[in-house]
DNA sequence: AGCCCTTATTCAAACGTTTGAACCTCTTGA
DNA sequence: TCAAGAGGTTCAAACGTTTGAATAAGGGCT
């Protein structure tokens, strides 16, 4: 009856409640090696009056006492990016298995969130931290921190390896490629180009991808059909974005018959942009994105995508640490790694073939000239 | 120097190559009342060595010390659901001002994932616990360990104040009511419906909200312009689900002009299988959802939906719980609190006038009769 | 009887904090 | 000169576990 003060059923409690004292109760509960020779009456009698009461170890002691947390740190810069679900998803299933809880905290993009989540991780002495970032995270001073409380630590979506870090991205410049062979096979040779704001890491080397196909495929991008999202701002800037850049594509009068977006939420975008002045897609202008993320799914026509494998990146992030986290067992550090997943190219409903479409973007296209 | 078993920098550690006590340390670091009598000069030596130490004070032993672990458990039954992120975001806006951090967790629609989470938190000695939870939640029997612990508890979602929980929802019924009345002024009296599964909550309440409508409207449903979705399994069932029930709707013969969906995924799933079949949205179908989830603004059309003002239901379930752990700290619970939240009609390109459009369905409708 | 082995249980120290109480060493006022 | 206070710092106990070492009681062996 008489309650705790902390209102919480403790070791002791049941202790006193079965007769026997803390230091087998906690034998028996944990199953520690020694509970072999426990009595079984003494064992059935033990998890019975616990379980009676309600109690569950308190993982603060145990933590504290077994210098293990049993816990990952996971940092995703934006959790309403649905790019973070499926990688967070990956992680959790890679966790999961080994008994390691993730200690999930979304920075919602704001700087300063991010670094005081990150300090409550390794406050919470997580063992290990993963984080998900396309563009925070440039030069927080906690990075050191980490490293001197030898955190092992894992980025995904960039390429960190040059700061001794693990890394894990997609091959940006494959899929870059692949985008624009698909195009180009389906008879595009105008094609328009969204690049990805300056400030992310991924913009780069996916343009790179997509101009080395263009070469290869002998065909030239003409410059005044490149164009660049501004800095982002928000889950719809990039639907904004290419919304917005379709009209500029329409206004200048460039013949084109395809547009090959940075990502899917900005080829959203240019699918509503061309649509709202009338064009078809894909009849009128095929569009393919980047991410492969659920609104290209759903969406009508569904949009052709380059897809990340975004889960087994997750999984392979978990293990990863995992692995870091047995080795440092053991001791010093083993080599920086870095994975380049291959990209996936997804065809759907938004990229047709170019021959009747070429002309059909031509007529209509007077009306915006 | 000499680097500690754990890795990690203690309190003791920083004494040590300060030259204090370990309770100075621990007074100055932690900014207890104490520390105004420290000398001036000895907290800022002691501050500058914990820095250059990269000194964290350990989370466990503080809570297990304080007794606080100024944690909320936040238990998502599908992180996935589009409908979770502003929740959770929500949740964490009001944990955030308190210091508070949410134990955020994604069941993943896996019952048995989601009782071990509860058990976790539980461990993790978390003040509150909220379950976003639409579905799962059941009958688990950890709620009996739940309160046996005093754990102060709020569910999003549903309404289970029947069993003295604190619940938060959208008004479905009103929010179905909505619905149709949008559909009503735009002229339709021919509309489909498609209602949820049985086994979610909200289907019930909403069904109701629409009939009402209809009877004040004077309009009568028909019963076979009713369905209903399947069981549900995975992130895209209610997509799946809705393309194959506009297949039926058209099969069926029955005249038709717009949809009333159950939710944004499953009118997405209409837009698709009435798009198919050659339909064009909203000019021959009219189709709203409900939710107001991401696809549904980046769709084309958008979706029209009745939008639940889900970052405020986590807000305000977010300050229930960290009231309800002021109110412990007094003695006593005070009365099981129920909040219906309104919901709000969004208009977007997916629903229009019924004038044209009857006709132009009825025409259309022939080829698939 | 004495010894060792097994079986069943408990002791007590430790994990890294926090904090009420205690301890010094100065001033200051009477 | 002493008491009282203030300023600055430390003691030691506690939070709820875990675990190596210790204890105790019973056998079986020589």
């Amino acid at each position: 009856m008489g309650q705790r003060k902390s209102g919480h059923v403790t070791l002791h409690d049941v202790a006193r409640a079965c007769g026997y004292s803390v230091s087998t109760v906690s034998i028996v509960l944990s199953e520690a090696p020694l509970s072999q020779n426990v009595a079984a009456s003494t064992r059935a009698r033990i998890r019975e009056v616990a379980r009676q009461l309600g109690y569950h170890p308190d993982a603060f002691a145990r933590s504290l006492r077994r210098r293990r947390s049993q816990t990952i740190g996971v940092l995703a810069y934006d959790l309403s990016d649905p790019f973070c679900i499926p990688t967070v998803q990956g992680i959790q299933s890679g966790l999961h298995p080994a008994n390691y809880l993730p200690l999930l905290m979304d920075a919602q993009t704001h700087r300063k969130l991010f670094d005081s989540y990150l300090k409550m991780v390794l406050e919470r002495r997580a063992e290990g931290v993963i984080v998900i970032a396309s563009w925070v995270f440039e030069e927080t001073n906690l990075l050191a921190d980490i490293e001197k409380n030898h955190v092992p630590i894992v980025i995904l979506g960039r390429d960190l390896t040059s700061r001794r870090i693990d890394s894990l991205l997609i091959d940006n410049e494959a899929g870059g490629a692949m985008a624009l062979r698909h195009l180009v096979e389906l008879g595009h040779r105008r094609i328009a180009v969204i690049r990805g704001p300056e400030e992310l890491f991924d913009s780069e080397p996916r343009w790179a991808g997509i101009r080395r196909a263009a070469t290869e495929a002998g065909i030239k991008l003409d410059p005044r059909l490149v164009f660049q999202l501004p800095g982002l701002a928000g889950p719809t800037a990039g639907f904004e974005g290419g919304r917005a850049l379709a009209r500029k594509m329409l206004e200048s009068g460039i013949r084109f018959t395809a547009v090959l977006a940075f990502d899917d939420l900005t080829a959203l975008g240019v699918v509503r942009g061309l649509t709202d002045a009338g064009l078809r897609i894909p009849e009128d202008c095929s569009v393919i994105g980047f991410d492969d993320v659920l609104p290209s799914v759903v969406a009508t026509p569904g949009i052709t995508t380059v897809h990340q494998p975004l889960k087994e990146m997750g999984l392979l992030a978990a293990r990863w640490v995992l692995r870091a986290i047995d080795a440092h067992e053991g001791t010093s550090s083993s080599n920086i790694q870095l994975h380049r997943a291959s990209p996936e190219l997804v065809v759907r409903g938004s990229t047709t073939r170019a021959a009747q479409s070429r002309v059909r973007t031509a007529s209509r296209r007077k009306e915006h000239a």
